[in-house]
DNA sequence: CATGAATGAGAATTCATTCAT
DNA sequence: GATGAATGAATTCTCATTCAT
């Protein structure tokens, strides 16, 4: 594999940074070579198609980006964590709580996998960023808990699939104020948590 | 207002079933007209033009459609629960139920509505068939039942749209087996019962 | 050839009135046969083609009713006049006031007439309302009054063309106000009656 | 705003000359992308799309070109006239010899504004060309003349009319002979002085 | 006689992609 | 390396006309 030069590099990262922006605001529908190329402030779909090989290709480095910015705010918060229980809410908090601190981020995230989901784009091959799989790795978390009596009795796919759709959910809307982003981060966790208590009445 | 022919009524029916099953497997964006006319036999794009006038206006038609299916499912199993906390079960079981019944419109029913959010589809105005706003009549149920002392301290808001995106998520995926789907509404009301509990009595 | 049932001759009064209307308001190229039926309040488009072989021949007969009216209009003017110089007043005068009278008319006649000219409607064959060769007619009325002595030297071929762009371009300003109407008819025939006036200087 | 390439700006030409040919012969409503693009020797309508945001868009860009064919011819011989008389009958005899010298530019420039006018095409929006108010201007210019008693006593509002509806009267007739061009562009100023004479001094 | 339903050609426009320079 | 110019397939929609009933 070829290295790449400094101002391929830089010019790709312009073309993603644009592409992240046109997709939080317009959705994936209405992300054209065209928009994007107009917003990045290129003359041309041209440029566009000479670095990236694909649209699909774009769109997988959009993915990655995206999920490095999240994982960049998530891991941190999930590590510092103590306990099953612990580490769910991380990873619920900081995950609502991406909404502040990147908006466009999560939103285009959001909408490459929606897109990738429906099967209208044709999506990106192979998971690369290891995001589309983020529901078996919360299952497997949860099903690490169970096995240590931190968590009560569920079928973690349905608890994974749960926990993914609500943080999807509260990040769809748009929220301007950090403190009810933050709010709803906590109310969330608290959701969950709740859901996933061990059996309370041990009479 | 011209009552509408029975020719009319079953060719728009055809078409409508037909964007249903396209919508459920393409997804939005890939459901063309030209797609549409050859799932549903028909020679020419002109054909669904004929008989609406706009994709809009298809779409709306999907919508009410997908809508009344889930409502004739979900309605009867509502009202028959009692109490707040069961007709909350009820309401999340049969939703997810509602896969294994009618899976290709409870698909066709998400993307459009996930599109319409998008905003990259004009989408549906309006809010034709009360579906949109399914988050917010969940909500004032919600506020209902903590009023009445059946459901613990909670934002609604928030756990509206939990219960939602979590439902979106379960149904989102592709499930043969009834049994399974079965057991995954009720592993997923139970989520939820539990999120929504009263403080635990601690006597 | 077969005489023609009166509910036959009342449907096709019906549309020609409709596609006068439409023509007067929305221009030729808006003015299609979903429009004409939806003015006329008929269900289909299929009524004006079973009525009509073509939409040529549509036109045809709202030129032929057109032109009626308007000779119902100016022809009695024309012929009340006397002398050469009265006619040619009294013709544009009448052409010019029939904006006061039947606007829809004269408005319809010009865009199927511009129309036609401009080669984009296969117009109308065989100009059936001797309208098209109003021109001719006017052309040859001049050069009868230049041999009396009527009208001075001019060519009546251009005299003709200029008579009839004038009165054109009058009638293309919609106005309300039949006093103005009259006033610009009356100023027109001034114009023209300066225009033609046998040499002034017979020192 | 960037400034134009030598080929798109090329091209540009091209296509609007095309149009400007195809307006002539086949009139507005027959003007279609497709037309255009096989008259200028394109393969696809692509092309006309990739360099005109609109047919609006091209149409405009035809309505400069062919007004600026004109003025280059009209404006000299105007300005070069003198008096108020004078100027009528350079302006009349300049825009009817336009006639002779670029007769595709002439019948396109009325192709568009009788489109426009007639509001069947939504035309050229704010008169770029300055050129549908060429009555108002020409209104002005009757109205100066009458202080200066250059002019009798008329409406200048209907005299405008009328010699703008004379020239395109006489402009719309298709004619090979450049001599009889100019005879009939001296005969019609002529019509047009006459009508315009201050009152005959009746010495 | 009449009509509602269909047809199919053709319209403008958009889009990702390619390619000569 | 990079780009502006083209391409051509695809999309929604409109229209005059036809035809079975």
């Amino acid at each position: 594999m070829q290295a790449m030069s400094l101002t391929e590099r830089a010019r790709r990262e312009q073309i993603v940074s644009a592409a992240i922006e046109v997709l939080a605001r317009n959705g994936h529908a209405a992300t054209t070579f065209t928009r994007i190329a107009r917003h990045a402030g290129l003359s041309s779909t041209g440029v566009i198609s000479y670095h990236f090989a694909d649209k699909q290709d774009l769109l997988a480095e959009v993915l990655t980006t995206t999920a490095r910015v999240a994982g960049g705010h998530m891991g941190p918060r999930i590590e510092a964590a103590s306990g099953h229980r612990g580490r769910l809410r991380a990873r619920i908090e900081s995950n609502v709580e991406l909404l502040a601190v990147a908006p466009s981020h999560v939103r285009a995230l959001r909408e490459v996998l929606a897109a990738s989901a429906s099967g209208s784009a044709p999506g990106v091959e192979g998971d690369p960023a290891g995001l589309v799989s983020r529901v078996s790795t919360l299952e497997e978390g949860l099903r690490d808990g169970q096995r240590d009596g931190a968590f009560g009795a569920f079928d973690p796919a349905v608890m994974a699939l749960a926990v993914t759709g609500a943080v999807d959910a509260l990040v769809a809307v748009p929220l301007a104020d950090p403190d009810e982003v933050r709010h709803r981060a906590r109310e969330l966790a608290d959701v969950f948590d709740r859901a996933t208590a061990p059996v309370r009445d041990p009479r």
